[in-house]
DNA sequence: ATATAATGTTAACCGCAGTTAACAAAAGGA
DNA sequence: TCCTTTTGTTAACTGCGGTTAACATTATAT
């Protein structure tokens, strides 16, 4: 089990690497707003949990283990975040804010029983659909209109 | 604004003055398992936040503010566990746990918000009851019976 | 009333996650 | 190529929230 804060840095490498490909210890100290020792202390743990391959001054790649917790990670998110924001009306902002936090507290059967129960309550066709992160259904979910 | 720790040690000294009456650090740190001096450090911190009274050696009194506060985060939780329990169908550990973590994340709108919303779909008689500090309104919807 | 037990406090320490300042390495332009 | 700029790392520090060990105080029992 990794920290709440290494998880957040393991989400924004993803986020980041499939947004501009490379990525360096800048663009993640940019993004979170903190220094770039934070970010080297962080990416040194996270490549000794195996998340991430990294050496030192050489470029930062994440690992099958580290990808799919990303994944997971980002999943949670948006599930939350489809909640706050069709279920529950918050505007995008205040989801966006709330669905950060939460996704780092629940568990995984809070977080599929959320989605279960938001995709039943919009409408969604995909009725079953719940978070799995191999076949990453819930991003795609997000973008589907209610019936 | 108070940390996280320092809520949950609001929100135990509040529940076990209301319970037992009078309280010592002892009863804390059994409640919370953790060791003495954390409490100790903990009521030192309250008192600097003007929630709680305390001299070296002497009993602990929350303040009205103290009171207040550690009722609208008993409040929170309330709405929060009511949701996973009755809306999602955790069982009822399962959604104290949860509760325990969610309710230190979100805000004061989001609550409202979820507390309005789990009022609605539970279909409880009082549909516009929402967190409400000082009429504790949730506490006593929570014992309520859906329709 | 005093010895003993229970309780509370203090001091010194730990790990985590962040910081700044200083330095090292790599990349780029003249 | 070499100088400068950008980027990355290291060291030393901070605050928070916890710990244990030692000590102080209060309460209790005989």
């Amino acid at each position: 089990m990794i920290s709440k804060a290494l998880e957040e840095y393991l989400k924004t490498i993803y986020l980041l690497k499939t947004q501009n490909g490379n990525i360096r210890v800048t663009d993640i100290a940019n993004k979170m707003n903190c220094s770039k020792p934070s970010v080297n202390k962080a990416i040194n743990n996270l490549k000794e949990n195996n998340l991430i391959n990294y050496e030192t001054y050489g470029t930062i790649e994440l690992t099958e283990e580290g990808e799919n917790l990303a994944k997971k990670i980002l999943e949670t998110y948006d599930i939350v975040y489809l909640f706050f924001k069709d279920v529950l009306g918050l505007d995008e902002e205040k989801a966006e804010q709330e669905a950060e936090e939460v996704k780092l507290v629940i568990t995984d059967e809070t977080t599929n029983k959320l989605a279960r129960y938001t995709h039943k309550v919009l409408g969604l066709y995909n009725l079953d659909c719940a978070y799995d992160v191999n076949q990453e259904r819930c991003r795609r979910c997000k973008r589907r209109t209610a019936k």
